[in-house]
DNA sequence: CCTTTTATAGTCAGCACGACTATAAAAGGG
DNA sequence: CCCTTTTATAGTCGTGCTGACTATAAAAGG
């Protein structure tokens, strides 16, 4: 951190990327805009902006998430910071770094263009063609930075309505993993652990569909699992 | 991405800071460089220094990482991405965003100040006072992350000589994680994960000290642990 | 030669998990 | 009104990993 001498370079502009996932009808969405200017003009990409003098990165990224969600209040939402990219040449213009996080939404409002008047929209995961700049890369490093936290940590509960069926529970595990899960055996690891879930007093009971009316829960106090509700093991998984 | 015309405030300097770890006489040790001006003039600091303007972070810190401990070839070590710290007022000069990065290293040698001529050395985890701006968070994230990454790759073979013995690939664990195993338990273990060590065909055995020589063996090809090699659950350790 | 030290082999019980079967409680269709 | 379908919930069984522990082997040191 000595040699500031050094710095006799051109700045680097630092910005935000955001890959905010949400469940819509069952399946995985992501919020993208649409760049209406080059370079890559007509792509979808991550929503994201520059950070300001003032901001750290984390308030940076909640800013832009409540611009481009327009939720009111964004700040009990579990953001995470992913990695920070930084290749030279992956914007055209410039030179830029930037941090990027990932994040989980309860049923999400439909989106509307931030301040920068970019159209907004929430897009099923893996159907919006080739994203702009590197946000390919950046969108499934967030993809599977998610599926992980699943293993390991309650972020589940913070893509349910507050009081939610474990069916509904158990969709958050497949629809993100891409995978089925034995209901029984699903049932029987999250109850056994202790904090994750608990039951609503009421014996309130949620029905509409079809079938046994389901029991309804509350998430937990605690914030990690142990032991760990892994994914079934799939070939070619990086680490 | 879009909204160029917004930069133009003052610029940010980005820097990398490492986190590099090495286990001498059995006790986990960290590089450090006393800081000859203000501000934390005399103060221990992580290594680091700018990201010049053709350099990724990842190219930055491997060129920090050689400068610093005076290794040839940087090129095969493990360097992974911790993340960024961004705070606003995190150095008291200028705005700088830095990635951090954390590294476990083989049997290191001396290390000698790099360019900047900041004195460098090697010095015992915990014992270096408060370190410079918030290295000292950069540092206890490194350290949590380097442990849990023992959990489910083989980094711990990345600190051992090219051949070692169980004993002492035991000691990495025990020494990063700061807690005793059980040697039988660790043995089997790690042999009944495949393609985590290979025995070293020739018979060899390494002698010199007491008690009965122990067969030598070589990293294997695997990279991740299936099950992961856990830590014995203890309380108060964060997510 | 006996003790100490370290490596290696093996045993045993508990428990977590995958796979599976069974029962309960609703809706819908004849 | 019965019967099928659908979904939720309960329980069983065997396997495999793990922690705790004991036993044996092979060296060094006195």
């Amino acid at each position: 951190m000595d040699g500031y001498d050094k710095y006799a370079h051109e700045p680097f502009a630092v910005t935000v990327d955001l890959a905010v996932f949400t469940l819509r009808q069952g399946t995985l969405h992501v919020l993208l805009v649409e760049r209406g200017q080059e370079p890559y003009a007509g792509h979808w990409a991550l929503p994201g902006g520059f950070v300001l003098p003032d901001e750290s990165a984390e308030t940076a990224a909640r800013r832009e998430l409540a611009e481009e969600t327009g939720l009111s209040d964004v700040s009990g939402l579990h953001l995470e910071q992913l990695r920070t990219y930084s290749e030279p040449g992956r914007d055209p213009r410039m030179r830029v770094v930037s941090i990027a996080f990932a994040a989980l939404l309860p049923d999400a409002p439909e989106a509307h263009g931030g301040s920068d008047a970019a159209r907004a929209d929430w897009v099923p995961y893996g159907t919006a063609g080739p994203l702009a700049f590197d946000h390919d890369r950046i969108l499934a490093d967030a993809h599977e930075r998610v599926g992980a936290k699943l293993e390991y940590t309650c972020l589940a509960t913070a893509c349910c309505p507050p009081e939610f069926t474990l069916g509904e529970l158990q969709q958050v595990y497949e629809t993100v993993w891409g995978t089925a899960l034995d209901r029984p055996n699903f049932r029987r690891k999250v109850l056994a652990t202790p904090g994750f879930v608990e039951p609503v007093p009421g014996a309130a009971r949620l029905t509409g569909g079809r079938g046994k009316p389901a029991a309804l829960y509350r998430a937990g106090t605690a914030t990690t699992l142990h032991p760990p509700l892994l994914r079934p093991p799939r070939e070619g998984r990086p680490a």
